[in-house]
DNA sequence: CTATTTCGTCATGGCGGTTTACAAATTAGT
DNA sequence: ACTAATTTGTAAACCGCCATGACGAAATAG
């Protein structure tokens, strides 16, 4: 758990990694988990069957994942075909949790999820955090950490690990927050300043919505970009079902890509950025309204009610974003686009100039644009996911700690 | 060698492939063979601990490796520490090659690479191939195979597999030609009409171009964009040291980038995309140049003459190049940026234009852009070598075979 | 009620890497 | 020169993991 959860690329045949039997007994002990987890209750021999190996192997597998409480009998399976039925199996609903914590700008949560995706205990505290310092915030989110893991723990489950989502960036090291414009915090270790009981792992917001829009969305695509716009406009790319995140941690920087190479000058040193076309100010600075509480509630009230200046800056936003798109999905070929985050409730009015724009200039199919179903909730949800993914991708390493 | 070579991605944890001892075995012998070619010869302790396996297992796997012709003893090293020296390994030169070929629109090339990276054969035909018929061309593309092959065959190697660089779209099954607009190819079975003696694959050039740079280049990095124009303007994305080839296998169109929404018109239905201004027709129209024979010879020629048009009309390419990357650097946060094909040979007069562009764009160090020291060589070099890793990365087939 | 099918488990065996031991080949020290 | 120390490569015994084959258990089909 030290290394950061769900590097995008597992290391090809050169890896530096022994090969020896504990990998092999490990990784199929992994495959065990995730074939259960992925496919309901099974029977050994449906999970044979499925990952290749014979019905004793795996008897023996999952005896282990049941000793170490990952894994349930549910009892023998109602049979609709000849021959004895099977006892059927099913992830544990009583073992390690996944606790997924958030940093908003307007508020903190946290929350606890079971191997088998249920959300088991939450707590949320709404109120501004923009400009408070980074100390007092964590203390309070310790406690609504504790509170969580306090009520999981009555339910008979213990936390395996703590995944805490910023809207910033976050170093490679998965622990501190290089800069975080929305909250005014820079450069602060978090993992400092938490509780040291539990494994940690610090990400960006955006990338742990799109990982919850893989592991929980509908289609759920091997191979998408998943855009948000909470910290300006960022994306997430995900390839082969795994993240990108480039050498220094920094790729799905959408909103510094250029539209209009000599439009207005951007923050960050270029002209003409997507943000400046889409991001959160310039598109209440269009609307004509003030920077206030909750900007993007406040724009999806106006537009529903029909406000043209609104609805005209929406749809100016969906074009730039159209533009921004089309150079990313030439150079990746996605699946498809998600809009998630503040985007997906704002999506009513921006989709139609943004695909009308994705399409003129795509020949042939163009790339199909969807919403994310998770909404606000994708973030927190991807962080405590993240941990239950980790004790799925190496049941072993649990059973040393339990 | 019927699944495609080199695929951007290992499937995760989660793959139904069944994870038994022999795949154990595979493995490890994949390891010891990367090993061996990578760090030059390496006795079997050196083997062992880098691997992380123990002296004895490395033994075994040598034998083995020695047996099929893959590795050679090379005799005591030469001692300079205390201890009983070691016995030298190295990769065969004797075993399987590599035949790598390329289709261009005015040449055909191909070459024999052993497996220690040299090229032990090769053979070209010059004369353009523009309009010809697929046939009447593949055919003489065999007698040069053939011809190689022979030659190969001589010294003592033996093919073990074909790949073909083309310039053009290649469909996933890596042997149609799904479109060729320099050669007015569509929808050619290249595989039909190739010898089907030796496992054939068929791969874009430029894809080819960016394996030999993260292959054969000097700095070598794992993550980067390499950018060439043969067709239009092809980039290729490696990451994590594989190539991403997006949903249908179209990733890498950066000519088809919006730079100027509002610009001309392009063939691709889109407006302003990066081939309005940097493709070979516009930058010689720019130049006031006609479209000939080595179009790019002529470029380089009258830039390096002082041509001021011709210099004028490459600096603009530079900056709409510069704009096209900076935001395919934003998306993907690469560790550097190679310009290669013909891209390479202009560099000197596209690079100021260009970095400043992308300098000037970026907040903090921008992202550095070099030029590919294999030029035109690349893609053959890559295809060859592309059957060479495909050996070092599944030893255990050759052997089957051989 | 019997034959058939499928499930889970047990005993056996093969395969692959580890451990332990040892001979061989070199350097360092006296 | 001779001994001690160090490192290499290999062989034998061992252990862990999955495959194979056989078996009893529990259901359906006739």
């Amino acid at each position: 758990m030290t290394a950061p959860l769900h590097e995008a690329h597992p290391a090809g045949p050169g890896r530096v990694l022994p090969d020896t039997q504990q990998g092999m007994r490990r990784r199929n002990l992994a495959r065990v988990m995730h074939t259960v987890s992925a496919e309901g209750p099974l029977s050994r021999a449906a999970v044979a069957s499925r990952i290749g190996l014979t019905r004793a192997a795996v008897s023996t597998l999952v005896d282990e994942l049941i000793r170490t409480g990952l894994l349930e009998e549910l009892g023998p399976e109602r049979p609709g075909r000849v021959g004895r039925p099977g006892s059927a199996l099913a992830v544990s609903g009583h073992g390690p949790a996944g606790i997924g914590a958030e940093i908003g700008v307007d508020h903190l949560a946290v929350c606890a999820v079971d191997l088998r995706g249920q959300v088991r205990a939450r707590a949320v505290r709404h109120g501004a955090n923009r400009g408070r310092l980074p100390e007092p915030v964590i203390e309070e989110l310790t406690g609504l950490v504790r509170r969580v893991v306090a009520e999981a723990e009555r339910e008979g489950l213990w936390p395996a690990g703590l995944a805490v989502a910023v809207p910033g960036l976050v170093a490679r090291d998965a622990r501190t927050v290089v800069r975080a414009p929305n909250l005014d915090w820079h450069d602060t270790d978090i993992g400092a300043l938490l509780p040291a009981e539990i494994p940690l792992t610090v990400d960006n917001e955006a990338n742990f919505g799109a990982l919850a829009e893989l592991w929980l969305g509908e289609s759920t695509p091997h191979d998408f970009l998943h855009v948000s716009a909470e910290i300006g406009i960022g994306a997430a790319v995900v390839v082969a079902g795994g993240l990108l995140r480039g050498t220094r941690g920094f790729a799905g920087e959408l909103g510094h890509v250029p539209v209009q190479p000599e439009g207005p000058v951007c923050a960050c040193g270029g002209r003409g950025c997507l943000e400046q076309y889409a991001g959160e100010e310039a598109v209440l600075r269009a609307a004509g309204l003030e920077p206030g509480e909750d900007r993007v509630g406040l724009l999806a009230g106006r537009a529903a009610e029909g406000d043209d200046a609104v609805r005209g800056a929406l749809r100016d936003a969906g074009r730039a974003l159209g533009i921004a798109l089309t150079g990313a999905v030439n150079l990746l070929d996605p699946e498809s686009v998600v809009l998630g985050g503040a985007l997906a409730g704002l999506a009513p009015w921006l989709l139609p100039s943004l695909e009308a724009e994705l399409d003129r200039r795509t020949a042939g199919p163009a790339c199909p644009v969807s919403v994310s179903r998770l909404g606000p909730e994708g973030p927190l949800l991807g962080a405590a996911h993240s941990v239950v993914r980790a004790v799925l991708d190496d049941p072993a390493a649990v059973g040393e700690r339990a």
